[in-house]
Parts: structure tokens; C-alpha cells; sequence
DNA sequence: GATTTATGGTAAT
DNA sequence: TTACCCTAAATCT
């Protein structure tokens, strides 16, 4: 689930609901229990984000921060209420009288101090929720890679926060081939990517999910609910929302279905291996590898 | 109940 | 490029 624009959701939910408060730390499945104790009954200063990154940062010089990096499958559950009884594996609970936050299935939960915090932070590229991220770097790099630009859109480096649905949608939306070498992209499609990454990450903050299709674009029984706000306690779970969701690309898990555009047959292929998908006819430039090794193969 | 998948990233090769 | 990591939810049988 975890793109930037779900961390940075995440991270003005707990701001709002444990920022300035003494908050009680566990770790109900036991993983994180030492580092638990050191940050229990600790006020929280904010919680914040940078690309897919969260930060739990406490008040004083120096304290100690809790970095978490949800991964592929993990999530944070957030309640408005005192915290139930744990079920199933919660690496880490936080909770005040009257709200929780449960961290389960991070691939990276730790405690680090404010150095540590800013080396990681330096070691991205711009994150594209920032106020104003600075393009430079990413534009100059991409313009001189030979590398494909849907491969490039998926480093962290270059651009913190984007993943692999919006990779696709971006791509669709600016008229590119996932396959197109970096150094053919030009500085003006560079700043049409950059820009809509930017618009979309900033509309999937707001709504919390990852709706890409213009109201235009889609069937009129859909159209009256494009663009509705989620309501927090949906987002974690129910087929019904991930049924709705994959209605709301225009080629993000669309293998094999026609083109919201034009109809065209959408492809998937893998590149830098995740699932990338794309429509030939909208997204116009070179073949993708598979079928250009089986015209020199087979031929 | 078992298997697969996931909007991620790293380390080894 | 591949293997692997964690876990939950979706998908299978």
C-alpha cells in the first residue's frame, strides 16, 4: 500500500493525535520491546516524513527518534479511541488515553538518534511532498541516463516517495514508454513528470488513495464518486476498496483490459523488477525488451 | 487451510 | 539480475 503519499498521510494523522503528548510505547509481538522502554512515556514532539520514510520524533535535544519503513505489506493502523486488546503481531503500539497507533509488518522499525535521521534523510533524493523539492539533481541525472525512464522513476534517489502504481499512472499521464532511456525524455518531459508526480502525490495525500483517472475519462456511473476523500477507517482493509481502487487507473493493474483513452490492449511487463504497465498506443517509443529479443532470437 | 501476492528495499552475485 | 526480508490480505482449493 505504501507510497510517499500514504507516509505523509500517516504522518499528520499521529502528529495530530500524539504530537505534544506523553505517549505509552509497547511492543505487544515483542520485537521492538527494548527499544519500547526507552520511549515510553516520552512526548512526542511530530511525526514526520520524508519520501516512504516516518519518523517519530521526540521532544528535546537529541532524543531519540523511532524510523519506520513500512515496506511492501506493512501498515499502521490508527484509532480514535484507547487501544484494544493487541491481535495478531504489532511491532510496535503507541497510545494516549484516547487514540493508538499500531505499527505492524514494517520491514525497518528502529530507534536512531537525530544524526542518523538526517544521514538517511540526505541519503534520498528530493521528496516530491515537500513545499518545494528541488529538481535539479533528478532533471540532470535523468537526462543523462541510458537507463529507461520507468526503471529511473522507481529510484529513491531521484525521486522519494514515488512507487510503483504511480510509476505507471505517471508515465501514462505525461505520454511516455516505461522503456524510453532517460536521456530521451528531454528537459521538458522531465518537468511534465516531475510536475504531475507532484500533483498526484499531493491528491493521493488528500484523498488517501490512488486515484489518477480524470473525471472525464471515466464511465458516467463513476464519475460522481472520483475523487472522494476515503474515510480513514476504510483505507486498511476490505476487497471492496482494493475492487474500487484498481478501477481508478488508468493502466496501474490493468493487464490485458482496454485503454481508458483509446482502447488499446494495456501491457504489463517487468521492469527493474516490479510490474510496470502501459498502453502502446498513448505511451508511444521503443518496444519493450521482451519483444525485441524475440524478433533477434527467434527471427 | 494453504498458497500467492503486495503501492519496497537491500545485499549478494 | 536474483534472493531474501516481514506480515497481512487476497486468492486458491
Amino acid at each position: 500500500m505504501p507510497e510517499g503519499h500514504t507516509i505523509h498521510r500517516l504522518a499528520a494523522a499521529l502528529t495530530a493525535r500524539l504530537g505534544g503528548h506523553e505517549v505509552r510505547a509497547s511492543s505487544p509481538q515483542g520485537r521492538f520491546a527494548e527499544e519500547a522502554a526507552v520511549i515510553d512515556g516520552a512526548r512526542v514532539r511530530r511525526v514526520s516524513a520524508h519520501g516512504k520514510h516516518l519518523f517519530v520524533e521526540y521532544a528535546g535535544r537529541g532524543a531519540p527518534v523511532v524510523h519506520v519503513h513500512l515496506g511492501l505489506g506493512g501498515r499502521v493502523v490508527v484509532g480514535d479511541t484507547a487501544a484494544p486488546a493487541p491481535r495478531g503481531a504489532i511491532r510496535l503500539r503507541l497510545e494516549t488515553a484516547d487514540a493508538f497507533a499500531d505499527v505492524r509488518a514494517p520491514t525497518v522499525c528502529e530507534l536512531i538518534d537525530p544524526a542518523r535521521q538526517r544521514a538517511l534523510i540526505a541519503r534520498l533524493g528530493p521528496d516530491l511532498l515537500a513545499r518545494s523539492p528541488d529538481p535539479a539533481t533528478a532533471r540532470r541525472r535523468v537526462s543523462r541516463s541510458r537507463v529507461a525512464i520507468g526503471a529511473l522513476l522507481l529510484d529513491q534517489k531521484l525521486f522519494a516517495g514515488v512507487g510503483n502504481a504511480y510509476r505507471s499512472e505517471l508515465l501514462f499521464r505525461c505520454g511516455f514508454s516505461p522503456w524510453m532511456p532517460g536521456s530521451e525524455v528531454g528537459a521538458d518531459g522531465f518537468d511534465r513528470l516531475w510536475e504531475e508526480a507532484r500533483r498526484l502525490l499531493a491528491d493521493g495525500r488528500r484523498t488517501g488513495r490512488v486515484a489518477t483517472v480524470d473525471r472525464a475519462d471515466l464511465p458516467r456511473g463513476q464519475r460522481r464518486s472520483a475523487g472522494r476523500h476515503l474515510p480513514p477507517e476504510d483505507e486498511a482493509s476490505g476487497s471492496a476498496v482494493a475492487r474500487a481502487r484498481a478501477r481508478e487507473t488508468y493502466v496501474y493493474k490493468r493487464a490485458d483490459l482496454p485503454c481508458r483513452r483509446c482502447g488499446s490492449v494495456v501491457r504489463t511487463a517487468l521492469q527493474a523488477g516490479r510490474d510496470v504497465y502501459w498502453c502502446p498506443t498513448c505511451q508511444p517509443g521503443p518496444a519493450d525488451p521482451s519483444s525485441a529479443r524475440t524478433d533477434g532470437a527467434v527471427g
